[in-house]
DNA sequence: ACTGAAATTGATCAAATGGTCAAGTTCAGC
DNA sequence: GCTGAACTTGACCATTTGATCAATTTCAGT
């Protein structure tokens, strides 16, 4: 695992309830925040006393921070996975196939990640700068040349970077907005089809005729 | 004003007083969150006592609604310029002009409106259904014409719609980790104009060469 | 200047909540 | 079965915080 997490659970039941409390911990701080969440919420959503959730995580804080460690890992796992290799249609492609599948099946995750950073990524800032920024330093390269080389129109690697996952995580963050406006989100097959279809073809083609 | 908001000031001190506690009340709250934000923070940012904020607003809640009804109305603004009589390019350009803008000028609104949709949107859901869906419905019209007269690429407007929201939002929404990347935000001038050029290039045209 | 409405706030209340603790229960290894 | 460590929780504490209120000051119109 990439971004640590301290714990140290000293039984096979341990484990299981520190997994129980970090899945609970994440439902509940999406849904309220960290100031706006209860460990009481937590506690009940893990079906077990506030105190033995305090007992595993010393403090709130701890926990979510444990919390958002675990959403990082996943958030970062798909950009990983841009391979230089592949042409850009092709790498690019996977990458946002892999977002927005992230979007489908972390959506609560993503809008953890999103709003902390919204609200100043000030449990995060640490992880951001180092972990985060080196990968970033490496995939630049990668669209650098491509860039290059022709196979990619001249952009700047780092708004590319923003576009790609602006759009795809739209899908998990404002699925409340996306909700009311068109009635489905991406558990839905035919609507996650078509928002991946479209994605690629504007941010890959473009929207204006060629 | 298209979102009511419900005060009634009996003064011009009053009235003043009001638009001291809502640009409070946006700092904090987009800050921390609704539960998160204290009363008396707000009441610090307005420079008045507490029970002075809970004169003009009864509750935490009424004062929150009204913060968003107003971040909502700029929000919309831009929207309701799309203009069916201009090109495609020259349109959605204006409108992707528009909404980086916004982003610049009101970082912190389009951050506050954000949390609230992440969050399941429970205090604007009404708003959300009504004005914001029927502004919509006009607007996807338009954008279908375009596509049916092959000045825009096959695409879902609800898809269009979402890829210039997200990617023009985001360089407000995630401005903490745009920062901790680049070092820059949209106030910087060349930043805010490379992320124009950026997002026009990418949105319009696409990337792969043609 | 006078007057009533508007504005302002110190003091205070009641509920919510993060965290502690002592006392018990369960479990793994012997 | 015994034992010590791990686990579990009801009761409780201290603080925070949304909200109230009585009392005072400021303001606009006459």
């Amino acid at each position: 695992m990439a971004v640590a997490s301290l714990k140290k659970p000293k039984s096979r039941i341990g484990e299981v309830n520190v997994e129980r409390i970090l899945d609970a911990g994440l439902v509940i701080f999406s849904r309220h925040g960290f100031s706006g969440a209860r460990i009481d919420q937590i506690a009940e959503a893990a079906e077990m006393s506030k105190p033995n959730v305090l007992y595993y995580f010393r403090t709130k804080e701890e926990l979510y921070r444990a919390v958002l460690g675990r959403t990082l890992d996943m958030w970062l796992e798909p950009l990983r996975e841009l391979d230089p290799q592949k042409s850009p249609r092709e790498a690019l492609g996977h990458y946002i196939d892999r977002k927005l599948t992230y979007s489908r099946m972390h959506p609560v995750a993503s809008r953890l990640f999103a709003i902390e950073i919204m609200q100043g990524a000030k449990h995060l800032s640490q992880v951001l700068s180092t972990e985060l920024a080196s990968l970033i330093e490496a995939k630049k390269a990668t669209i650098r040349k491509w860039v290059e080389e022709k196979r990619l129109a001249e952009i700047d690697p780092h708004h590319l970077l923003f576009a790609i996952w602006a759009t795809t995580q739209h899908y998990a963050d404002f699925a409340a907005q996306i909700a009311t406006l068109t009635g489905k989100d991406l558990s839905d097959d035919a609507f996650f089809a078509s928002a991946k279809a479209a994605v690629k073809r504007i941010i890959l083609d473009g929207l204006l005729p060629r």
